[in-house]
DNA sequence: TAGATTGTTAATCGATTAACAATC
DNA sequence: TAGATTGTTAATCGATTAACAATC
């Protein structure tokens, strides 16, 4: 299969598919069927052997998927077979609590660094990271080999950060702050909007009741 | 049209209307056509049409939409029309970041307690919200009309937890915790999966170069 | 070999886009 | 009235589900 066709609706899966293939090796499940899975995960069988199709057969007829080998196979496709490099641009208290999750460090996610403007901020350790200034941004990326920039910053500075990032070589923005980014293909962004996850979940609860 | 018969797809895009009409409210824009805002947040127009219509005829044919308008009236489904009294469940960083978010206030979501299990943290302040112990759940969610609560604790209390705001009254929860939660069909959960996210993230970007 | 379950093709379903008559 | 743009129906596209032959 060429990657690119590889549709967006498969690859937001796989991350799920993996959190219950880890958690299944945990329990020491040793092979586990799609249909056993779907199960699980409330989704259909079908469905899970098309996701994993794309990628190549990971099962085998009459016996199912190897609980190990597909957790593997995943995270592989995920990239989690390396390590990344990230940084945090914003030192308030939502990009502090994102330097403080022990889940990203668990699946090879190492921060690296935090940048903020506040002079009073710079210096610090948060959660044992370092807080430098913006003015080190550019430096610090390149020798650094980062990854992934996480975006928690004023959404008034948010597109004027961006703009720097890329062009000291980001492709891979966190984006936390609540504006859309615009930026340009082969950059890719994934938007965790908070308010708007916040008002739709008050929609569905209204549409619910 | 029957509230039931909305697709997910679409509440899901209402929020980001919402955040455009918001920003042309700001900048003094009176009206725009389903063209114009589609230039803006690249989509279609024919998209922007049809979503709007299941709500019923906002616009005017040969004038557009009336910016003001059609804000309120997105705000309206949304359920942003009234006040929604919020707890936070877990006073980690990240709960505490939840806490200090200016946007949730100013959209009408107002935080009236934190709860935590851990006696240090409790009876304390943090962004002049105070900790409660869990224990006061019962009392203070059917005391303060509690509409949402938001779910930032350990993934292996997470469920414990989801069953108890259930049983207190709770229909909307936020779920920060790295887990699925099993809720009836009566109850709205939106999940922040935030190493999801990441590894979406991280995937997306393998995937473009 | 018989049973189970995959990989994969075909059918269905739903969501998006295009087109255009209605109408401001 | 003419031009613009909606509301809405029809066409297309893509994603999900069902079915089944292949095969372990």
């Amino acid at each position: 299969m060429d990657s690119k066709d590889i549709s967006k609706a498969v690859i937001g899966r796989l991350p799920r598919y993996f959190r219950y293939l880890g958690d299944l090796k945990e329990k020491g499940t040793e092979r586990i069927s799609s249909k056993e899975l779907s199960e699980l995960m409330n989704v259909t069988a079908s469905q899970i052997r098309q996701d994993l199709n794309n990628f190549g057969g990971f099962g085998q007829q009459g016996y199912g998927y190897n609980v190990d080998y597909l957790y593997g196979e995943i995270g592989k496709i995920l990239g989690l077979d390396r390590p990344h490099n990230l940084i945090i641009c914003g030192a308030g208290s939502l990009g502090t609590a994102l330097a403080g999750n022990p889940d990203f460090i668990n699946a090879g996610f190492r921060i690296k660094a935090m940048f903020d403007v506040d002079p009073v901020k710079i210096g610090k350790f948060l959660h044992g990271i370092e807080v430098h200034s913006n003015k080190e941004l550019e430096d610090f990326i390149k020798e650094n080999e980062i990854d992934i920039a996480i975006v928690a910053v004023p959404v008034n500075s948010a597109n004027d950060l961006k703009d720097k990032l890329i062009d000291y070589g980001i492709r891979a923005i966190w984006n936390f702050s609540n504006t859309d980014l615009d930026v340009p293909d082969y950059v890719a962004v994934e938007n965790v909007h908070l308010l708007d996850s916040l008002m739709k979940l008050s929609c569905t609860a209204i549409f619910r009741s």
